[in-house]
DNA sequence: GTATCCACTGGACAATATGTTCAGCGATAC
DNA sequence: GTATCGCTGAACATATTGTCCAGTGGATAC
């Protein structure tokens, strides 16, 4: 397990540059593209790269407000309200937590008024015994992975 | 703004088999080329799709490890509390939310020991008062986007 | 020290996909 | 009725891919 610096600097060029090939990568890294080949293969197989499906903005799609819910679950009805969750679309992600049966989710919605409605529909569900949201206001940070890989790489000098 | 079925189509089918080719997709989906080529550079620079980055996986990176924190901040220091936060590479995710300078935030580490180092990092810093975090113990719906995308399309049968 | 293994190199090849352009066609807007 | 728009189906040169191969160098086992 673990990444070695070449395997960071290919999934960093990747990440900057998608739309790049297997030969331009071999070109820009200086090595051979077979080798670029083989690590890919190899990062896909190990589960590191799960893949490269396509980062659709919410926003774009008309649900421009994100919050995350905190719920809080009734003992025993976990699985109930995992099936139930999955079954709402504007619910991204959702995860247990900590906590006696705490689940955080994050959902999308196209207002702030729909948002009602997303909740609505959330929380509507027998196992549900408390829900507290937080509505997203701005996205310092938004989902990334660079740092990391370069801090497992081990080599922050692939900052290129 | 918006997308149409066909718009849908594509992502999906993106979605589920990303190395596909756009010669390919347009056989599948029985359209001309240049059709799907125009959909997805429109796609594109509508900003629905963002882009191709590898998903990678913290936990094959040897970050098995997720939370999530919950920083009260002290009135005014907000920018110098996302500065800080933006140089830890455990740090995945910023948000701002609703609540008097709430933010949340997305953690991962090697371990649960681990975590307690990244969490001193984070909230070593002076203006966070306060912090609450969760751990993930499991993720039943992992970052998803097809049932939004077949929503939005307005086509639910292109579960194909 | 020698044999063995492994990853990488650099090259080759056929097959395939890409970027780009074009004329034609049907529906829609005005 | 005419212009506009998106889609079709085709063509072309170019680039990339998947797949081989023999050779090289370093590390490891014995």
């Amino acid at each position: 397990m673990g990444i070695d610096a070449l395997d960071g600097r290919i999934i960093v060029l990747l990440a900057r540059e998608p739309r790049i090939g297997v030969l331009e990568m071999s070109r820009r890294l200086g090595v051979a593209r077979g080798t670029v080949q083989a690590r890919l293969d190899r990062l896909q197989s190990n589960g590191v790269i799960r893949g490269f499906g396509p980062q659709v903005d919410p926003a774009a799609l008309g649900y421009p407000v994100t919050a995350f819910a905190t719920l809080q679950i009734r003992q025993g009805q976990g699985a109930d309200v995992r099936a139930h969750l999955a079954t709402v679309p504007e619910v991204l992600e959702l995860h247990t937590t900590t906590g006696s049966g705490d689940m955080l989710c994050r959902l999308v919605a196209r207002s702030n008024a729909d948002l009602q409605r997303v909740i609505d529909r959330v929380v509507g569900f027998d196992g549900i015994v408390r829900a507290a949201t937080a509505i997203v206001m701005e996205n310092p940070v938004p989902l990334r992975i660079i740092p990391l890989v370069e801090q497992a790489a081990g080599d922050p000098a692939l900052r290129e």
